[in-house]
DNA sequence: CTTGAAAACTGAGCGAA
DNA sequence: TTCGCTCAGTTTTCAAG
């Protein structure tokens, strides 16, 4: 991870389907070496993924929202965790320090959704305790990296 | 956005630099229609922007953040979207309804900097009048799409 | 959708640090 | 040994029909 590396990840990063030869002028390397430091940040597991941003009002999810989760013993962690990442609406689910034990950013299509992702799915699992949820009004800033 | 635009967000969405002829195997189109239609949705803004995933431990940004704010008038608030915006260890920000305003994402290297932003960065905002911050221990899922 | 020209990618072999 | 280059063959893209 030298400074070209970095280029060539902040290149993608603004840009993942800009070309090797395009990247190559910016850093000043030949296509097939710029296409063997992609593949070796590949190998590396720097690059983890390709991937879209996509715009979620016109997609038709509109409901973004935040949800705290406390879980009551450490024996209901593992069938939480598992079963809460398979979840389908649940973008992210961080492990927090503090109060509440996990952070779930869900979203859904409105707020009849939310509501049977909150009772149907998440209440129901075993251990969960108490949960928080806020709806996010409107998002000024989302980027997946630094 | 028919079924098929909807087939070609998936497929973007898991490799954003799949070739349309790997696509237009999927959808049993040419390469041109499906050259076609990514550029449609590019240009309905529905695909926002094509982005890496990268592994924040491996390039040694290692501590993410939640911090929760409060704002205390509404006329502060604009300078605080420009400002809060534009800082570079802030991933997402989310304008919130309930307790607090906003619910900022940030990503750092370390404790310190973490104290860094919110003491001399976050706290120094005009009207910015509380602040509550949650250090994720570890991340189970994070995406940016449904 | 098909087609043909231009551009890009891949892999091999070679040379320099 | 590692890294990058050139070259040749193949694939992909792009625009015209």
């Amino acid at each position: 991870m030298d400074m070209t590396d970095q280029q060539i990840l902040a290149s993608l990063k603004n840009n993942s389907r800009m070309t090797a030869s395009d990247i190559g002028k910016r850093v000043a390397l030949s296509v097939p070496a710029v296409s063997e430091r992609i593949r070796k940040l590949e190998e590396a597991g720097i690059i983890e993924a390709y991937t879209v941003k996509i715009n979620r009002v016109k997609t038709g999810h509109k409901l973004l929202a935040f949800v705290f989760v406390g879980i009551e013993h450490s024996k209901h962690i593992e069938t939480f965790r598992t079963r809460i990442v398979a979840c389908e609406p649940v973008l992210e689910c961080h492990h927090l320090a503090g109060e509440y034990d996990y952070l779930l950013k869900v979203l859904v299509e409105d707020t009849s959704q939310l509501e049977r992702f909150l009772s149907d799915t998440l209440k129901k699992l075993p251990g969960v305790v108490k949960s928080n949820t806020m709806i996010s009004l409107s998002t000024l800033k989302e980027n997946i990296n630094l």
